[in-house]
RNA sequence: GCUCCGGUGGUGUAGCCCGGCCAAUCAUGAGGGACUCUCGAUUCCUCGACCCGGGUUCAAAUCCCGGCCGGAGCACCA
């Protein structure tokens, strides 16, 4: 099996479910999977030097490492091998009509002149590869048949000259391979026996199919599948992300509201539950469109036993308790996670930050419990203040009237990078000890505490 | 337009190749209940689908034909 991407940017959900599912079946049948970077339009799809380590990174971060590695730009002189003994036996030539005249050809079923005649077809590549002819002046052509039903496989393009700096070989090549060739010769050599990729590469196997004809090669078994979307990215493609990241609208590629793998780390996602996702998914031919709540269940079952819970009040609003002062300061204990953990501690008092949410919901008289600590009845919207009502939770309405609270001396001032928006508000001190970890804000939603620095750090991950 | 695919609950998926055990799987969602301490978490229950028409057959989600709808490709991109 295989996975082979263009490294233009980082991998991405769409890119995960190649490398999930090309790997599981590696897995499940005890086969081999194969990175390999399809990289050689060093223009069009220009390859993103970082983006090659980051996919390394991305697949083992998924438990996909791959057995091997290949990059096909490294590899060019093996394609010219190929395309040599092709034009040998005549199974190829160079073409020198123009784009449009070579369009009417194939529009209208006839041979283009150049296709039988040139005898010293191995001298114009030659000439290609010395640097003879200009960008665009002469293509190598794989001969299929100009009669072919579909006008797509007619006598496609095996090379092509780019005189373009490539960013992992730099300028040792300017005859570069097009996927369809480079593919085809890599699948054969490597030994690739199925294929799972894009329904949009349907025609690349026909295509492909001379070649492994010419060759007396056997053509791999393919399975092709529809396009992915998902309901809350949309249609993001990687040059549409990369404009937007120069605009300014996003961060950059592990923006949290990004759809790329590196996004998703960085919110604390579990490899298991996008895997788990996306075998999910199957490999239909339709295309799908679904929801990262999917995604969201998926890693709430692995994370919700285990992640530890902390307060964190979102746009805070400071409130007073009066009456029992003295008997505020004491240290209220709270469960740390389900599993049973263990508790946290903060010290009550009689000055708290409540989130303004739950604040303007109240009515006058109304009485609320602060969790695990008092009962409060609020006095005066105005000026914050709450009277005492109580230690034991009765008589308070369940449901939304137990809320998360925090004193000032156990509050740190944290913004959490959302998704629609950032929040800002304080954190229980207790949280950070939980660097790096994806923790449970009360009332809030999982999130991944990032870093302290000034302020303490998180990203949201989901609900 | 030409070539090729596909249509199962709101969403995704299993089943289709090799017709019966399918009043159709699993998940998510939605609605409702529970919770002496997260009603944005957890938990329980309920709801909900074989695109349409014809044919073959004792029997069709599964096979055949037609229609409708949707998708992909038709680059010197991947």
């Amino acid at each position: 099996m295989r996975f082979a991407p263009n490294p233009n940017g980082p991998a991405t959900m769409g890119s995960a479910r190649g490398i999930i599912v090309n790997s599981e079946y590696a897995k499940m049948y005890d086969g081999r999977f194969i990175l390999r970077f399809d990289d050689t339009d060093p223009r069009t799809k220009r390859p993103m030097l970082e983006a090659y380590d980051w996919y390394l990174e991305d697949c083992e971060w998924l438990d996909a490492k791959p057995h091997e590695v290949i990059y096909a730009s490294r590899r060019i002189p093996v394609y010219y091998e190929h395309i040599e003994k092709l034009l040998e036996m005549k199974k190829a030539y160079p073409c020198f009509c123009s784009r449009e005249e070579f369009r009417r050809y194939r529009s209208e079923g006839i041979e283009c002149p150049h296709r039988n005649t040139s005898e010293d077809a191995l001298e114009i590549w030659q000439k290609m590869l010395d640097g003879a002819y200009k960008e665009g002046e002469v293509v190598i052509r794989i001969k299929t048949d100009m009669k072919h039903r579909d006008p797509a496989i007619r006598d496609w393009v095996a090379f092509r000259i780019i005189y373009e700096s490539h960013p992992l070989v730099g300028d040792a090549y300017h005859v570069y391979p097009t996927l369809d060739f480079e593919s085809a010769i890599e699948d054969h050599i490597n030994g690739i026996t199925h294929i799972i990729r894009g329904k949009d590469l349907i025609d690349s196997e026909r295509r492909q199919r001379y070649i492994y004809e010419y060759f007396g090669w056997e053509y791999p078994i393919t399975k092709h599948w529809g396009r992915v979307s998902i309901h809350e990215f949309g249609r993001l493609s990687t040059s549409t992300i990369r404009k937007a990241i120069e605009a300014g609208e996003f961060t950059g590629w592990d923006d949290p509201r990004l759809p790329t793998l590196r996004a998703l780390r960085r919110r604390g996602f579990k490899p298991e539950a996008i895997r788990k996702f996306f075998i999910s998914l199957g490999v239909g031919e339709n295309d799908v469109s679904v929801s990262m709540k999917n995604l969201y269940a998926e890693n709430r079952k692995i994370i919700d036993p285990i992640a530890n819970r902390y307060f964190f009040v979102w746009d805070p609003v400071k409130i007073r308790i009066e009456g029992e002062a003295e008997e505020l300061e004491k240290e209220v204990r709270l469960p740390l996670n389900p599993g049973g953990a263990g508790f946290r501690v903060i010290r009550g008092s009689n000055e708290v930050y409540i989130s303004r949410d739950d604040f303007e919901r109240f009515n006058k008289g109304e009485i609320v419990r602060l969790k695990e600590f008092c009962n409060i009845r609020l006095e005066d919207r105005e000026k914050g203040i709450f009277s005492f009502a109580g230690w034991k939770p009765e008589g308070v309405k369940k449901g939304k009237n137990i809320i998360h609270w925090l004193p000032e001396s156990e509050a740190v001032p944290c913004t959490v990078l959302g998704i629609e928006k950032n929040y800002r508000g304080f954190a229980e001190s207790n949280a950070v000890k939980d660097i790096g970890k994806v923790v449970q804000f009360e009332r809030f939603a999982f999130c991944r505490i990032e870093s302290l620095n000034r302020e303490l750090r998180a990203v949201y991950t989901h609900p």
